[in-house]
DNA sequence: AAGACGAAAGTGGTTGA
DNA sequence: TCAACAACTTTCGTCTT
């Protein structure tokens, strides 16, 4: 096993903060981000039905989904197998063997074609390889199951993404697969909603705090503004201030008010370029927020100063 | 002149009858 | 299947810095 870091190098602070799913040690004090390509402890696979599993048991050689074909063939039959048979099961059985060679060549073709497109998005958007292989395997498994029919490659691969970006906790918002995919935001979400229900694939609604680290670092914001931010959602969440809200804008809110408060203000325009919303949408919650959260003297205190 | 604010109307998705 | 509904967007006029 490996050693960790029990001090931080940047401030000595000892609160640190292991995030398993995308493999970050962060420094709760000074937000410095001191590991973030650790090994990835998300599990590989899902059983989505019990013939599923029990094929899927893990023994033998490491599957990978990011290979068109797994690393695996299937054929149907040898030509040894004809031995003994009459002329009518010979011909069944060049018969079914040129049908699964078509089937299968279709199915290889598509996918190659398929993932060569999700690993350039995925470089895109700078996803963590663990991410990337999750995709691999829903794309696999809409393929299979026919989602695909009657919908683009291209936009079952986005949405494949998108999905595995929310089951990692490393959100994109749509815009963002929208700009790497070229695919319209509408048909992303649409696909998305279709393959994970299709695969009785559960998601959890994403965090709002998890789009702060991203929407900071684009802004050039300091750490002790993100971890700031952090907190205010927080408070957010125990007013129930989240729930049923986008959590981008809620995100940008919170990025918004502490850069206030921090002095490194940001136009709202800035920040909702960043974080995939309107003004509008920051200006409404940020109203929520200085109602809910006594904000409001700190927010005078700021314009006073000037 | 740019940014912040808010009202009004429109869009796409969810929900419940 | 349809209508009501909430969240969010677009657009635009007004106020503030």
């Amino acid at each position: 096993m490996a050693q960790f870091v029990k001090k931080c190098p940047e401030c000595g602070g000892i609160n640190l903060f292991l995030n398993k799913e995308k493999g970050e040690i962060i420094c709760k004090d000074c937000g410095l981000v001191i590991e973030d390509r650790m090994v990835d402890f998300g599990q590989e696979w899902r059983e989505f039905d019990s013939d599923g599993a029990e094929k899927r048991r893990r023994t033998g050689a490491p599957m990978t989904y990011t290979q068109y074909d797994q690393g695996l063939g299937t054929e149907v039959g040898q030509k040894s197998d004809l031995y003994g048979m009459d002329v009518r099961d010979r011909n069944k059985f060049f018969r079914l063997r040129k049908w699964q060679y078509r089937i299968s060549t279709a199915i290889e073709r598509n996918l190659k074609l398929a993932l060569a497109e999700l690993k350039r998005a995925s470089s895109f958007l700078k996803l963590p390889k663990s991410v990337e292989e999750e995709a691999a395997r829903i794309y696999t498994l809409a393929v299979q199951r026919g989602l695909v029919r009657g919908r683009s490659m291209e936009s079952v691969v986005a949405g494949a993404l998108y999905a595995a970006c929310r089951r990692h906790e490393v959100p994109r918002t749509l815009d963002e697969l929208s700009e790497a995919s070229g695919i319209e935001k509408k048909e992303i979400g649409r696909t998305y909603r279709f393959v994970t229900r299709e695969l009785g694939i559960t998601i959890l609604p994403s965090n709002p705090s998890d789009y702060i680290a991203r929407f900071a670092s684009s802004l050039t914001l300091s750490a002790e503004t993100q971890s700031k931010s952090v907190e205010i959602l927080e408070k957010a969440q125990k007013a129930e201030l989240t729930s049923g809200r986008g959590p981008t804008g809620i995100a940008a809110a919170a990025l918004y008010v502490s850069a206030l408060l921090h002095g490194e203000k940001r136009t709202q325009r800035e920040v909702a370029d960043v974080a995939g919303v309107t003004e509008v949408t920051i200006r409404n919650r940020y109203k929520e927020l200085l109602e809910e959260l006594n904000l409001d003297k700190d927010i005078k205190k700021i314009k006073k100063k000037k």
